[in-house]
DNA sequence: TTGTAAGCGTTATCAT
DNA sequence: ATGATAACGCTTACAA
């Protein structure tokens, strides 16, 4: 039982190829109703589905679009790509999703084998090298990152303002009271998120404690983990923390709990990313929330609609969501 | 700057467009060394890509498969996604990501979508409509599905042994000293799962009480928050909760903070799915391990492979992974 | 070892 | 309103 095509669907309606296209397609030309049914019940009859192959190969273009990412097992990252996919389908396209896993080597491959698989777009998150969107840009392939520090001035951008979420959380956790926030940040630079917690913290202690206060680690839960327990086993442990992303404060609560302390008696803890599973933690994390949402509906349409002179880079509002772990929500009181 | 072709590849190397091919693929004729070496430096030059579409086209194959599953977000899938993204790209296959938010109409759309776009095989995980799998088969695409629970004789399927997972979670517990386990479920019947815990719990108490011991949540965190709510605001509320995914446990052990009780002090909990977010909630959680790195290299195996006379069902051993939330943890003693 | 050319299933132009 | 047909870029049988 080999596929019908096109040609066998005609010759069953009695009409041409090109009948069965105007039809399939809506157009170009009309189609007379009485035409358009029996070439649809010809259709039917076959069980015919166009071959999205040739298609493709006439249009040269696939309907789909590539999403390389960092950590698919991220919820910050599999909450991106739920909306992206969704937002995709909505238009009309299929999403086809590499995993970097935070490795250079397997982020040039999974994007060479997205370009030659021939997606129509590429989104970027969680990249880290500037080779990607240039390799992206002069493969003719459009482009969208939501990677800040990634800097390739012909590729739009979308994110939200780094410098001033963290500024907020920083000083939302000086503002209870504490003297010294520490940080967690990645082993990729966040920079702007680092600059705005120096620049905050440089002024309230020495530059050898403020590098103390500020340890790398991986995007993982392990790499949070490792990093809080650096933090706590110091000499004169800090008693806040500014974590970078919701999965290294996942590992840090852990850790918090394994050395017998508690958040957020004994250590204040504010994230970064705001993911529906921040709020399931104990305690819940008060967090910075990025519109993942809206960030995904606007990534689709720079990546499918006609190329406009909108600006380059896009930036949305975050939301500084209080929950329990930085001390100041009624029930932690 | 348009893309160039084989046409031109070959022109520039002064070779026909069969050489270039025959470069390109390695056969099925060979090339003598210094030919090959001219075609290569033409393709070098004109940063010759192949195209994809052409040759999915010609070859009726397009070297993607698909993964339909209920919810990307939901870490058990997502590490799942991650497998078998890494063993599909091993196979030179690309892997496109389809996701049903737990919904029948979702789960119908996104089907028609794959199978629109002419993938060679599509691996199903957490679909609940069984017409979804005839639904693959009629179309003449290979599946696999890891869904124990949709009977369908023709496609093969992978999993664990989940009835004598939960037997063995359920005992544990009870090996505890509780001599009531309650049950999570979820809204759709992890069949086996619940026969499971019925047929250990039915000896032990009355069916009134069994039937209020079995509490039903969506397989997120807020259902088993819910779930576990309901459990504990019993007159007479269980002290050990089998819980059968490991978000709803997540969810769970929110409730439980949320009561002002505490794990695995008040409540004894062990959960099923054994993600790596499992053993970072506070206390850990005790968890039935699902194979999920073994099961996705086998679904690639049976998605690419030629067909062969293997069993149609293949079974992993799973592991009960002690950790905190059961009680019988070295550090929660 | 290399070249020629047919054909994969579409789309859309140009006739009718 | 409909039909005939030339591409799209590739693979491969067959010829040389």
């Amino acid at each position: 039982m080999t596929r019908a095509n096109r040609d066998d669907v005609a010759r069953l309606a009695g009409v041409s190829t090109a009948v069965v296209s105007y039809v399939i397609n809506n157009g170009p030309r009309p189609v007379a109703q009485a035409t358009r049914e029996r070439v649809l019940a010809a259709m039917d009859e076959l069980s015919y589905r166009p071959n999205a192959s040739a298609r493709a190969l006439k249009l040269a273009r696939t309907s789909v679009i590539g999403l390389l990412m960092s950590d698919i097992t991220n919820p910050f990252f599999s909450e991106f790509a739920m909306f992206l996919q969704g937002q995709a389908h909505a238009r009309g396209y299929g999403l086809m999703i590499a995993n970097t896993r935070q490795e250079n080597a397997e982020e040039t491959a999974e994007l060479q084998s997205m370009l030659a698989r021939g997606v129509d777009g590429i989104a970027v998150y969680g990249a880290r090298r500037p080779e990607t969107l240039s390799a992206i840009v002069r493969s003719g392939v459009r482009a969208v990152s939501m990677d800040w520090h990634l800097t390739a001035s012909d590729v739009p951008s979308i994110g939200i303002d780094d410098y001033g979420a963290t500024t907020q959380a920083v000083e939302h956790l000086l503002g209870h009271g504490h003297s010294e926030v520490a940080f967690i940040a990645g082993t990729d630079d966040l920079t702007l998120r680092v600059r705005a917690w120096s620049d905050t913290m440089r002024t309230r202690c020495t530059p050898e404690r403020l590098a103390q206060l500020r340890v790398t680690g991986d995007f993982t839960r392990e790499g949070g983990y490792d990093a809080a327990t650096t933090l706590l086993e110091l000499p004169d442990p800090p008693r806040a923390i500014f974590v970078s992303t919701d999965v290294q404060a996942f590992g840090a609560l852990a850790a918090v709990r394994d050395l017998g302390l508690s958040v957020p008696a004994d250590v204040a803890i504010v994230s970064f990313d705001g993911t529906n599973a921040s709020a399931f933690t104990s305690p819940p994390l008060t967090a910075i929330r990025i519109p993942q949402d809206r960030i995904a509906q606007l990534c689709i349409e720079k990546l499918t609609s006609v190329p406009s002179a909108e600006p380059m880079h896009s930036t949305f509002p975050h939301e500084l969501v209080i929950r329990e772990s930085c001390g100041c929500h009624p029930r932690s009181m």
